[in-house]
Order: structure tokens, then C-alpha cells, then sequence
DNA sequence: CTGTTAGCGCTTTCAG
DNA sequence: CTGAAAGCGCTAACAG
């Protein structure tokens, strides 16, 4: 049997409360005592059971996600992994809020993060814009106590506790490794698609892109980048153009949002197979248009990963505990036609 | 606040231990009792607190991990996981014992299981070998209500509980579809080596591959598989041969273990960069190769899931309960150089 | 500064 | 068949 608190309170000849005092550092015990009372901890070899002092504390974690509104099937599927996170709130002793903000729009994020900030959580998530005043805002909370995690795209230089996302510069260099394998000696530019340069995640995709095709692919031309704002009308019209004036381009690279409108643009140009198209985000368009070969790659975050290790941040970060950054990292998923998993009901 | 068992037991009129007969649906109880208390369960919306139930049963699961001895890297990566969950212990109620066996060894393998039965484990996992005596070990292991779940390599047609794997029919897909596209135009066969056809995940990636590239890339000859029994100085010799026999080879899609032997084969022939060489596994060797573009692609299972996986699932089992597939399925990854993950200390 | 005591939500004897 | 009471390992008042 592992040893328990009683345990280590009869090795170190004191009471239950005084080894609680010590195993949390709380003040009020003397140097001597805590030195006693540390010595039979490992002498006994304790480990606390956070179970047990879960149920004892009875606390619960008030958590705020700050999601962008919109139809971008991403941040709906986003949204719904924060709702599933929701019903394992009595599991988890969370209590989760999500606050909607239009997307790409920084004042209203900030008063978005000033009014999570009035509701006194132990945590909020955010997927940033960047801006001053958002992080000025994260400041504001920081400066309260709050613990803030940014979810997806990151604000750098801002004093968040965390980014629960990926690596968006491996990402894009990853988007450029395949295009310039994928398209081999063929001939012909390629396009490159984002939703705005107001993010960082976008940003840092295209910066990964272009250093990869300048360093392995230095032959292939990249056009200069077209913002969509991950709006499916809009990205049909830009691609449209782009297909227009360009009879000979050989890829596009989306790295943003509104794929369903990249999709429409190529099929109905009838250049769908002919141009090699990697985009981000598996969502049920994104899906069907890699099942039929309209996309030939599809990076993927795994937003259950990115929400479930967002929860676990903040929690860890309210208690004042560090994680371990390497376990939160959040992996790139590659998929193409072949390994895409089992569709979910 | 969420309702307890006081709070159901008060609804209904009954006491604790009836609460607790029903939530547990043991004997003894009159129908019409479990009614009223099943009728107070669902008014009131009642979810139990597993962790106050785990700490008040102090159950605990003694569990067997039978893991394939030998150098190979992915196998003692595996192990190293398995360790790090014996290190989880204490939080997770488990007690981790871990059986070593030669490879691809059926007797042997059948012996360890039922050696494992012996101790009355609460659950066993199992990296198999496809073999009739294997399946009957498994069978009396589950006659004697023991939980098994077959780990990285399946057992189809056997008893056991669950399978931790990959879908190694799509992993082999997905490294079709990489090389015919990574070749594009490019003349020349397609090697293939595997470890020994006597386990089920080489076999199945081998079926994938050959799917894929006769579906879609059907002038492409693929050699006949040479099986290197996951030993780095067989598989260099196996390449050596290739190579020399094969002056045009183009790619190589090595589906089972031993790549150190493949890396210094391609490099010593000086043909690592103009041979696409497709791998598994993600080890410090295959990592290294990765790096400097001797192998092209890796695909990978994520041994620390896998483990985490069989666990939760043995748990789950032994309890009774059933598991979410979907949620215990585990991704293939693939790597480039571009989105290796940070390597862990 | 330190100890006593009463729980957290659930399970488990042991009586009745 | 049902209930009362003790306790899992830890924390939190409240006394001393």
C-alpha cells in the first residue's frame, strides 16, 4: 500500500493538518517541523493522490473560450470540441463559458477579453488577433490573476500564459515540401490563398511556404499572396481570377479558411485535377474535395487536442502548477486521400 | 451544485447503500425500489463522481504488458512507454508488470500469456504473432475473465478485447500514394521490404501498398518483398543485393524495422538522394535520416499513445465497460523533414 | 505555530 | 431486501 498523509504524519511525529501545511507550502510551520515533515516524505517515498485532494477541495475551474463567430467550418468544429469539453465539465470540476467575437476584428476582442475579465474566471481562451489592444487586454488579465492561453493563432510578445496550437511555420514549410514534391518537373506558378495577414497563424504558414520552395524549389514562381478573409464567396472570386489569368499554374496553396469556395473555383474550371491544391483544416468540404481529388493535401490541428490541452493549461496555470511544455505540443496532421480516419457521427 | 447520492437517495426515499445497489446494478433489490431510484437518477440529473468512487473502492488494476524483445528501436520506444505509465502508477490505480519475449516467436509468445494468466492480471497487452496457439492462449485468458488487448500488431479472429493500433491497411495506402506522387514521372521499380510476414501490421501494410500503386500508378513495377526480420545487418545486406541488381531502382518502401541497415546501405552506394526511401517509425535513426533527406517520408505510430490507449481500455474492460472506438483510434502521422516534432530530453 | 475534527462523494461492511 | 455507519486520502475551519 502507498503510504498516505497519516502515514507521514506519524513518521514525522506531528499532525495531519501540519503535513498538509508542508505537501501545499502554506506559511505557518516552522523551518525545523517542515524540514521533519519533508524528510518522511522521502524517506516514505509519498506521492499525493490529486484525486483525493480534488474531492477534498471541492474546487472548480471557471473557464472562458473567446471563439471567433462566422461560418468558418474550423472554428465551428472548434467551437463544438469547447462544447464537448463542456459535458465533461463534472468530470473535469470546469465550468466553461464561450464568449463569440466577430473574426479578424481586434476591438471587439479586446472588449470581448475586458468583459471575460469582469466574470472573474480562473482561465481564459483566446484565439487572438493581432493587436495592441488585445494584448494590452491580456495584460489586464494577466495582471488579475486570470490565466490566458491563446488558442490557434498566437500573440507574441504578449504576456499569455501559453499557445495551445501548432507550430505554423513548420506547417507551412511542410505545405511547401509537399507542393514542390507533389509537382515535381511540371511547369507553372503557384498561387497562394490566405484569410487575412492580420493573424499570426496565417503569417507564419506563409512565411514557412516560402522559405522551403526558396530553399528546395527555387525554380517554381509563387504569386504574390491573395487574402480571402476565410469567406467562401470571396476565395471563389479571388481563385476565379487567379485561374483566369494564369492558364498555366500548377498549384495553390490555402492556408486559410473558406476551402469551399477554392473547391467550386477549380471544378467548375474544370482544372481541379490539373492543379495540385493543399489546404488546411479537415471539415466535411475539405474532406469530400480530398476523397475526389480536388485537394491533393490537407494539413490538419487537431482541435479536440488543441481544446482538451488549452483546459489542462489553464487549470495547471490557475493552481500556479507549470506544464510540460513538450506533452502539450500539438501535432501536424498530414492527411491525404488514403489515411484519412474513420468519419465520426 | 451537481447532485450527489444523498441527494437521489432523499428523492427517492431510500437510503445510500440502495442508491448504490442500483447505480452498480447489483443483486438485491426489489424492482419497484430500483425503479423509484432510477426515476430520481434521471430527474435529477445525477452523474457520478468517478474519481470519489475510485478513491472509495481503492481498486486497483494489475495489468501485463507483453512486449517483443530485441534491438529494435520502435519496440524499446514502446517499452519506454510503458514505463512512463508504471510511473503513473499511483494517479492512474495501475500496476504496470512488463513481460519480455523473442520476436517473432509463436510459442513463445503463446507461453508468456498463459505464463501471465498465472499472476490473474486484470489486463493484458499484447504486441501478437499471428499463430492459431496464440489465439487460443488469448482465449483462456478471457475464459478466466482477463481483459486483452492487442498492441501495434492484431490478433483478427481472436478474442481479444480490443486492438491499439494503427490501420495498417491505410498506413501502407499512404505510403503508395507518397511514393507514386514523391516519384512523379521519374522510370524505374519500387522496392519493397518488411520485417517477417508472419506478423499482421506487415502484411497489411504490404496490401495497402500494392493496392494504391496498381489503382494509381500502374506502370510502376514493384519488385518482389524482401523480408529483413527487423535486423539492421539482414536488411543492409537485402539493400546491398538490390542495389546492385537494380541499377534503376527508384524507390524503396521499407514497412517494417531495421532502417539503420537501409540508411547505411543508400549511403554507401551513394544513392540515398536519388532513391525515394519511404519508412516506419520515428526513431533517433530514422529521425537522423529523415534530416538529411536519405529517407524521404516516415510514417509513424505514436507509441505514447498506443500504450495510454491499451491502458484505458484494459481498465475499461475489466470494469465491464465499453469503450468510444472512435476516441481510441490512433492516427497514422506522417513525417517530413519539415514537421518533425521537437526532439523530447 | 500546531492539532482536532468534520467533511468531499462514493462504496462497503454488517446489522436488521 | 434495505439501512446505518465507517472510511478511502485529502483539505479546511476552528481551536488551542
Amino acid at each position: 500500500m502507498r503510504p498516505t498523509v497519516h502515514d507521514i504524519a506519524a513518521e514525522a511525529g506531528v499532525s495531519l493538518a501540519t503535513v498538509d501545511r508542508v505537501l501545499n507550502n502554506r506559511p505557518g510551520v516552522r523551518s525545523v517541523t517542515r524540514d521533519k515533515v519533508e524528510r518522511a516524505i522521502a524517506a516514505l517515498g509519498y506521492v499525493r493522490d490529486v484525486a483525493a485532494a480534488n474531492l477534498a477541495k471541492g474546487r472548480t475551474y471557471p473557464l472562458i473560450f473567446i471563439l471567433p463567430a462566422g461560418e468558418n467550418s474550423f472554428m465551428r468544429g472548434l467551437e463544438a470540441e469547447v462544447r464537448a469539453a463542456m459535458a465533461r465539465s463534472a468530470a473535469e470540476r470546469t465550468d466553461i463559458t464561450i464568449l463569440s467575437v466577430p473574426a479578424f476584428d481586434a476591438p471587439a476582442l479586446a472588449a470581448a477579453l475586458l468583459d471575460a475579465r469582469e466574470q472573474r474566471p480562473a482561465g481564459v481562451a483566446v484565439v487572438a488577433v493581432e493587436a495592441p489592444e488585445v494584448a494590452e487586454a491580456v495584460k489586464r488579465l494577466r495582471e488579475d490573476g486570470i490565466a490566458v492561453v491563446t488558442l490557434v493563432s498566437d500573440l507574441p510578445g504578449s504576456e499569455r500564459d501559453h499557445f495551445a496550437g501548432v507550430d505554423n511555420i513548420a506547417a507551412g514549410r511542410t505545405a511547401g515540401s509537399l507542393m514542390g514534391r507533389f509537382l515535381g518537373g511540371r511547369e507553372g506558378p503557384v498561387a497562394v490563398l490566405a484569410g487575412s495577414m492580420l493573424v499570426r497563424d496565417h503569417c507564419e504558414r506563409l512565411e514557412g511556404f516560402r522559405a522551403v520552395m526558396s530553399e528546395d524549389f527555387p525554380g517554381r514562381r509563387i504569386l504574390p499572396v491573395v487574402e480571402g478573409q476565410d469567406n467562401p464567396a470571396l476565395v471563389e472570386t479571388l481563385v476565379d481570377t487567379l485561374l483566369d489569368k494564369h492558364r498555366d499554374l500548377a498549384g495553390i496553396y490555402s492556408l486559410g479558411a473558406g476551402n469551399r469556395g477554392l473547391v467550386s473555383a477549380l471544378e467548375k474550371a474544370g482544372r481541379a485535377k490539373a492543379i495540385c491544391a493543399i489546404a488546411h483544416e479537415l471539415t466535411p468540404h475539405s474532406r469530400a474535395a480530398l476523397v475526389t481529388g480536388t485537394i491533393d493535401a490537407l494539413l490538419n490541428q487537431n482541435a479536440g487536442h488543441e481544446v482538451r490541452s488549452a483546459i489542462r493549461v489553464l487549470k495547471a496555470k490557475a493552481d500556479g502548477l507549470s506544464v510540460i511544455a513538450a506533452q502539450e505540443r500539438i501535432r501536424i496532421d498530414i492527411f491525404l486521400k488514403d489515411n484519412l480516419p474513420v468519419e465520426q457521427a
